[in-house]
DNA sequence: CGGATTTTTGACCAATGTCAAGACCGGTGG
DNA sequence: CCACCGGTCTTGACATTGGTCAAAAATCCG
């Protein structure tokens, strides 16, 4: 399986493989509770019985709707999650995107039910965890509880950065730097990028219009930083790149 | 205690009772937990133990520092505390401003070392939470950790709040609303607000000029909405205030 | 092929930032 | 008590970035 763009080549997705109860999901977000530490076996096979796998949602499905009340954190399997909401007239705020490993809805803990929608980009599975299991479960495994409190904390860096007062270039220069790390953190080439996402979605995400964001990506061509091909874009110059982001990146 | 202003009124500081071993800190961050409901009593007194008071931070003085390694999360229990980073031009950037009650040091347990400067902006004390411990005892004491998640998950919605692309005079509005509402929780007026940061954190943290601050303030008193003395502020019309909020505050 | 959607490009505009100057305010010392 | 000083705040004039509007081009998809 992969993604056959318009110039035959083909860009890999990150799939996960199923894995056994031992391994449990490789690019998991618990992956790491899992197999580098030493967890004890039951309680892995807890978090395994505890996990539902959801699977095919279809591009536009939502994973999760605005006003629900919060049950259950999503690990992306498969696909790209974006999170957004829309206000009273209608206009939609992006929030995130979450690629394969990425963990859902810990935004919604606090207000116990969701404060956004979650809705697959492309082709989409995951990993549902109940949120009252998953808690009880971590007050026994502390490994567990360690790894929510890391992605918790994670999120509220994240939400931050977008936060800065920065140019358009930062921020599409900070997007697309931060879109191959997190590819790279999966094993796939962090200079070799498909957007699961429409222009008007990373415009919005980044709070800028879609025409500043075309606008912005020929120029990055045209000063041989990247080589955009519809929704392929190759980072022709990461260092280059990484410099125009790093006020933003590198705090 | 109180904080006289330039037109002869007092305004109370939201100083916490220091409480018995049973009521703990009324206002502090684990204050639901302790009180509210049921916590037991063994674990009540291990939190109290496990907590440090510690006090008298002076305007300017750092709680903690950018870089330095994480041991632990403080609750402001008087004053009110600014986080903050500077980038390698010295150009600094305001992350948030905390109440008495409320967590600083969150974002620094995924890094694990802190990414920010925390400051006084006042006369300041906080309580000292070791966070290995207190991990530790939030998973014997379910209502802890059950804390500590709602917490972290608030904190990213609140960070996911100023980063719209909202016009200053909504910004400002949902500024003072937000204020005006943390002060509330606390038992505080939430229409007469003392500032304790100046207009130049205001504007950075809002992303804006000082000089826009400044205007909109201006235009927000002439309109009547507000009445401006130096850093008191009275919120005349709440209601017409919030509306023009709404767009942050209503998502 | 044909209609719909997304993306790109161009021309113009407005909100907010920047720069500069002055007002205010609180503290200090004569 | 008053004058001075430093920082904060306000106000005005002007510049700039990115948004808006409109239309063309490309792409998707049946």
């Amino acid at each position: 399986m992969g993604y056959v763009t318009s110039h035959g080549r083909v860009i890999p997705n990150p799939i996960v493989d199923d894995g056994d109860e031992q391994a449990f999901c490789s690019t998991c977000a618990f992956g790491s509770v899992c197999t580098a530490r030493g967890v004890d076996k039951i309680a892995l096979r807890e978090l395994h019985c505890l996990v539902e796998h959801v699977g095919n949602y279809r591009p536009g499905e939502a994973i999760f709707r605005t006003g629900e009340r919060f049950g259950a954190i999503y690990a992306v399997r498969q696909g790209t999650v974006k999170t957004r909401l829309v206000d009273i007239e209608g206009r939609e705020l992006v929030l995130g995107f979450y690629l394969p490993g990425e963990l859902v809805g810990l935004n919604a803990i606090h207000p116990e039910a969701y404060p956004c929608d979650a809705v697959a980009l492309d082709t989409v599975e995951v990993c549902r965890f109940s949120f009252p299991a998953l808690a009880t479960l971590s007050t026994r495994v502390p490994g567990i509880q360690q790894e929510l409190f890391r992605r918790l904390s994670k999120d509220i860096g994240n939400a931050a950065l977008l936060a800065g007062d920065y140019s358009a270039d930062e921020r599409l220069a900070a997007f697309l730097i931060g879109l191959g790390r997190r590819y790279a953190e999966r094993g796939f080439p962090a200079e070799a990028l498909h957007l699961a996402m429409s222009r008007g979605d990373i415009a919005n995400y980044l709070r800028l219009a879609a025409e500043t964001v075309s606008r912005v990506l020929r120029r990055f061509q045209d000063q041989g930083l990247i080589r955009v091909d519809g929704r392929d874009v190759a980072i022709a110059r990461p260092a280059e790149l990484f410099e125009l982001a790093r006020p933003i990146l590198q705090r």
